[in-house]
DNA sequence: GCATTTCTATAGTCATCGCTATATAAATAC
DNA sequence: GTATTTATATAGCGATGACTATAGAAATGC
């Protein structure tokens, strides 16, 4: 059941790290997102021919998997540590996206967070419900703490803040910078501190809006 | 060279509508995205096999770039309606933001925007290049409105909206109602609107923010 | 040494996809 | 009618990509 177990010791050894052989592809799949890495793109950046690959990994999607659980823990704990940084639900948000805006930008070669869109647009359905899987844990993870001041309204404030994490991920792809990335955060952060503070607002109060609505 | 010509006459008439094709290959464009979009599926919807395809089309790269074409007089007609509505900067980008959250979110199975998110991550790099040209043009909009009002940041300031189009974009292709969009809409126009009120901040001022820089 | 276990390399399978060679059908020009 | 032009359908090419069948190499247990 189990890939990547470590040799027990029988049986010939592995001429290759499956642990660093994850950082490797982690950096790949950041790289070039989940389609555009091919399991021959691996074996080439690990030295390894395809059985291998298939002993250790099982699978492209399995690996994939094991990558995501990497990153969580690694790149993506950010989001968990601003959030328990202390101050109110406007901080802990502002410290989200301004810590966002620095680890996003791009950096050899690598920009924008991989849960976000590293199966993004991809051809295997396998591939995008595991970086939504955890897209919800973390839009969880920001609900929970804004629930704190704003119960009735964590979810859709949690909104705004993943709606901006998508829109910084997307930006840092396509060549924003590290102060462009800061300006987004620092105006988003503006804004959602006045939603904050707001009782209700036209846009929470159903469908009626300042507009009228078009077709 | 010009292909989807009309037929001037002479030899046997198309058997389909290259015009009315081009709108099938949008809503297939939009609803899956370039890759996952088969020139057999193409072909499947409009009921013609793969010559008449590449005779009407030449490619389905060329065929992408059509449809873009005509999403961008279509569809996307909204930024530069949205800019020219009268009213401030901030005004003219408070309703960019808002068609878009009207826009972008899910009606029959398609959602977002296609300049942004329909060719992301794709494996053709010709099919990226076409979106990212489109996206400059809309960025340069935006900024040539901003510029109006404050010329100096124009860029910086036309980069918060379009940073904040993608994420609303990649939010309703995820799954996000028009009631989330619209409620980050409304937190980012407010952000915007404090920025643009403020002569410099901390992210316009080069590295230093009010935060230590990590690794 | 010998059997067992595990990993590895070569080579290839199978499916998919963008695209095309060939021949045929349907229109106009004369 | 015949020639010309254009679009069509059948069938298949060439490349790619995920994955595997087979056999051989390198470790341990006895």
């Amino acid at each position: 059941m189990n890939a990547t177990k470590k040799s027990p010791g029988r049986g010939r050894p592995r001429g290759f790290d499956p642990d660093a052989a994850l950082g490797t592809a982690m950096i790949l799949f950041q790289q070039k997102g989940y389609d555009r890495v091919g399991v021959a793109d691996i074996g080439r950046a690990l030295g390894i021919t395809p059985p291998s690959f298939y002993n250790a990994f099982g699978s492209k999607a399995a690996l994939f998997d094991k990558v995501l659980d990497r990153y969580a823990d690694g790149f993506g704990q950010f989001v968990p540590d601003a959030l328990e940084g202390g101050g109110g639900a406007a901080e802990a948000v502002e410290r989200v996206l301004d810590d966002a805006a620095r680890l996003y930008a791009r950096k050899d070669g690598i920009a924008g967070c991989l849960v976000i869109d590293g199966a993004r647009g991809s051809c295997d359905p396998e591939a995008v419900a595991m970086t939504a899987r955890r897209m919800e844990q973390s839009q969880a993870m920001i609900a929970a703490r804004i629930a704190q001041e704003a119960p009735d309204r964590a979810d859709r404030l949690a909104g705004i803040v993943t709606t901006a994490l998508k829109g910084m991920s997307a930006a840092a792809r396509d060549g924003a910078g590290a102060d462009e990335l800061r300006a987004f955060a620092e105006a988003t952060a503006a804004g959602f501190r006045a939603v904050l503070a707001q009782k209700t607002s036209p846009a929470f109060a159903g469908e009626g809006g300042t507009r009228t609505a078009g077709g």
